[in-house]
DNA sequence: CATAAAAAGGATAAAAATATCTTTTAATCT
DNA sequence: AGATTAAAAGATATTTTTATCCTTTTTATG
């Protein structure tokens, strides 16, 4: 459903969510170290997102990645669309072509609609919704 | 979440239960005609669900695979560990090693949750809960 | 302006998932 | 018994995903 690059994604811009802003850029080195993502790959992660205006970035000397006001009121499908592209997430649990949200096939219907409140919560889900329960985050932040 | 082998054993599986019993086996030629899966591919899985007693097959002439009243009662769950193996389903959707289900990360709070539908549908889903809704099926087979 | 910091980009490598091919084994039917 | 059929098993190939490495570009600062 979700790829490891998409999650690993998400965990970088929650990290960003937490620890950046427009004044406070971090580089990938250091989010690497605490989210266990590798430090290559994250960059590549993350600049993709960048590409997308999903994050913010800036090179050079003080650069780094950051979350812009703007930036956080993307949502977690806004990464994901980015990272896994839309088709992925969007088909058929069971891989049925001509079936689809608006013409379910029966295992649709059973496992479906698991997928489709899935879906909805990545839609509806922003960065900022996230952070808002910051407290309950730090408990669990050893990704 | 269901690798592509998943969905293809639930596909064959499925085709097995509306057109094989213990006195009519189907060779894996004729379903994956039907359900559109790679046939030697489909092959490894099938004799994978066999090998761990998902379903039935016997060698040789007038031989096939096919379902027994027994395999019938499996369930979802029974296809998807034997392919994917239970680690995969059951794990955090985040990949988060130290979350599982009795001590859940604040994504899996979110997202989680549907997970938890879904496998819960996958335990509690047998072959024989899915072909009792034979006629929807059908127009659905196409798959 | 030189230098160093940091992201961006390109090319490559490794691993996992998916798929195919070949050989072996077992059952059935002359 | 022998021939044939069909699954089982094993070996190999391809594709996709994940990961790393190395070079280039940008930019802040001394």
């Amino acid at each position: 459903m979700l790829s490891n690059s998409s999650k690993y994604a998400i965990k970088g811009v929650i990290y960003l969510a937490l620890n950046s802003n427009e004044d406070h850029k971090v580089m990938v080195r250091e989010i690497y170290e605490v989210i266990h993502v590798p430090e290559a790959y994250l960059a590549k992660l993350l600049q993709e997102l960048s590409r997308h205006h999903v994050i913010s970035s800036v090179r050079g000397p003080k650069g780094g990645f950051y979350l812009s006001q703007e930036d956080q009121k993307r949502t977690l499908m806004d990464i994901v669309k980015v990272i896994d592209g839309e088709k992925k997430v969007n088909s058929c649990v069971m891989g049925v072509n001509t079936c689809d949200r608006s013409n379910p096939c029966v295992l649709h219907k059973l496992v479906g609609s698991n997928k489709a409140r899935f879906i909805s919560v990545l839609e509806h889900t922003t960065i900022l919704d996230l952070i808002e329960s910051k407290q309950e985050f730090e408990a669990f932040f050893p990704f």
